[in-house]
DNA sequence: TTGAAAGCGTTACCAC
DNA sequence: GTGGTAACGCTTTCAA
């Protein structure tokens, strides 16, 4: 493998001139700079990363701390490993996996042993163990998801109040006066996930405004929890029934109970979904979906922690961002408002 | 940040001996050993990783490319991708996550630039347009899927042909004598992936030996498509129908469609598809299910790699190794055979 | 069994 | 605008 003093000698330039033609740190003549990328090309020279890493004190690497619960919609956490990979290479980054399992230890590790610069942990709950760990390390880190105490964090997530809101207007601009909710997971809500909290306080703010009947009822994967959560909310409702999944995994079993009880969404029942890469493929029917921008969210806690690198942040810093939410007609086919 | 140096100088001895008693390349006295221990305790010493891997010319970090086709059932790419995290740190190494959009170029990027010390790509096609440049690696490489032509080439996957064969035989054996299999979805069988050709030779080999009827249908996650494939299949039949989906996002459309004509998997038809960690847990049905064994292959890939390292292979390996799949019966309740 | 010192391939400071 | 050179923090050879 070259080295830059290969390219040097090549190009018959010092050492030093080749790491500022690359860094660009030093105005360099054109006529020298031409000689160097030529060496460069006809070398095939690229950098050591270890030894930039040992000489500029970066690796240009951010950790990235992915869930495994296999309760969580899989797909999903996919896409938003796949996607701040990509944004970080648009920024010149590379991501390093820690899986959860190392637990805080493993953020010691990495940040300790000087593999990153920085992290980003997904997933984190509302009062996670690794936060006095985090507010400890003196890298910067970007949680996605908002604990129930962010001081002293940089803290990223959808706003899964607004989230709430738009679903329940949505809804009950189609004309439906009782919506019911099937709730997050057991296995998520006993994690207390904030947005749990925050979807639910969403939903009843817009329906205490708009004047609509709440329900919210168990939710989970068991589809006999769930067959009994629509048989529930079937005897409260006296119109077209409707009910709103925020989480991906539970709409999967809503949409086989709803069509064992011979219900077709969009004609007999109205649902909002959570909308996953898949299942919006897998959507034969008009219906509304509520996305919760796994990408957007993915892009921005990339661009923060980049930032906040290239600002060198030693210093705590503190902030919040709640990524708005949309509502996506799939069409605009619901049932018409009653009485219409 | 302490240093190793800082480290001898806290323990009395010199740098190097620091070193050993990490590396454990030489023998310590129990003595020195204890002192050394100690001061790494005490200042909560971490090695250096950059500085590490330009002295050794090793990173403990393995590169994983991976796919990012929204066809392709990302929740199993997931378990792929969680799983080899996992492994990788049992044998003390990281992951580093290539992203499938950089290419060819994107593995000689962190080849070259010293990144990591070998690469794992998932997701290979038969007629890959990186082997060319995987083969002119100089570092251990290891693709999950087996291309067309596998010279010179490390590869693992499931053994799809046993897959075929198994689900063909299961099928035979509750008494069907029509099987149908639903294909892979266009854009995984344009990709020219080898399995998808594998498969379906077990799967004839055995409805051959046996004396059943196969019949290759249309996949996909056109839910009209899907549709016109079960019509099809039930005209054939007239037994019991019997469907085979290995595709996991074929098979949630199979599911919806079989369930809109009236006919529930495990009593009025048969159906066999590959197991998913999500969907496994939402069957609520009793079916045979083929496991591909994701993990299995995940973490035998990470150990082939890791013992390459290890090794310190340099010249081209070649090896080429087939997971063995599993049925798993999730209850035998399936039609008892024909004429019984 | 241990120590000293020479790299490893960059970056960045100090001269010119 | 450019060159020389001292770090950066570790591993490993050579001596003792």
């Amino acid at each position: 493998m070259p080295t830059s003093k290969d390219v040097a000698q090549a190009a018959g330039v010092a050492q030093s001139t080749v790491s500022y033609v690359l860094s660009g740190k030093r105005p360099i003549s054109e006529k020298t700079r031409k000689k160097v990328e030529d060496a460069i090309e006809h070398l095939t020279y690229q950098p050591n990363a270890g030894a930039r890493a040992l000489a500029s004190r970066r690796t240009r690497v951010i950790g990235l701390v992915i869930p495994f619960i296999p309760e969580l919609h899989m797909a999903s956490i996919m896409e938003f490993v796949s996607v701040i990979a990509n944004t970080a290479r648009r920024y010149d980054h590379d991501i390093l996996l820690v899986t959860e399992d190392e637990g805080a230890a493993g953020l010691q590790r990495v940040v300790g042993q000087q593999i990153c610069d920085g992290l980003i942990l997904m997933q984190v709950e509302g009062d996670d163990e690794r936060l006095p760990v985090v507010r400890s390390l003196k890298v910067p880190v970007v949680l996605i998801g908002i604990p129930h105490d962010p001081s002293g964090l940089v803290c990223i997530d959808a706003d899964f109040e607004m989230a709430g809101k738009q679903c329940v207007q949505d809804l009950a601009a189609a004309g439906h006066d009782v919506i019911c909710v099937l709730d997050w997971q057991r296995e998520v809500v006993d994690r207390h996930v904030n947005y749990v909290e925050r979807f639910r306080s969403g939903t009843n703010q817009a329906a205490e405004s708009i004047g609509v009947k709440m329900l919210h009822l168990p939710g989970g994967t068991d589809r006999d929890v769930i067959a009994d959560s629509v048989d529930k909310a079937l005897a409260e409702t006296t119109g077209t029934p409707a009910f709103i999944a925020p989480d991906g995994t539970v709409q999967d079993v809503l949409r086989r109970v709803l069509s064992s009880r011979g219900l077709t969404p969009g004609k007999d029942v109205s649902v909002i979904g959570s909308a996953s890469p898949t299942l919006a493929e897998l959507q034969p029917i008009p219906l509304s979906t509520i996305d919760l921008r796994p990408a957007e969210v993915s892009r921005r806690a990339v661009k923060i922690i980049c930032d906040l690198l290239e600002a060198d942040s030693q210093g705590p810093t503190e902030s919040l961002e709640l990524v708005p939410t949309v509502i996506t007609h799939r069409s605009s086919t619901l049932r018409p408002p009653r009485g219409s």
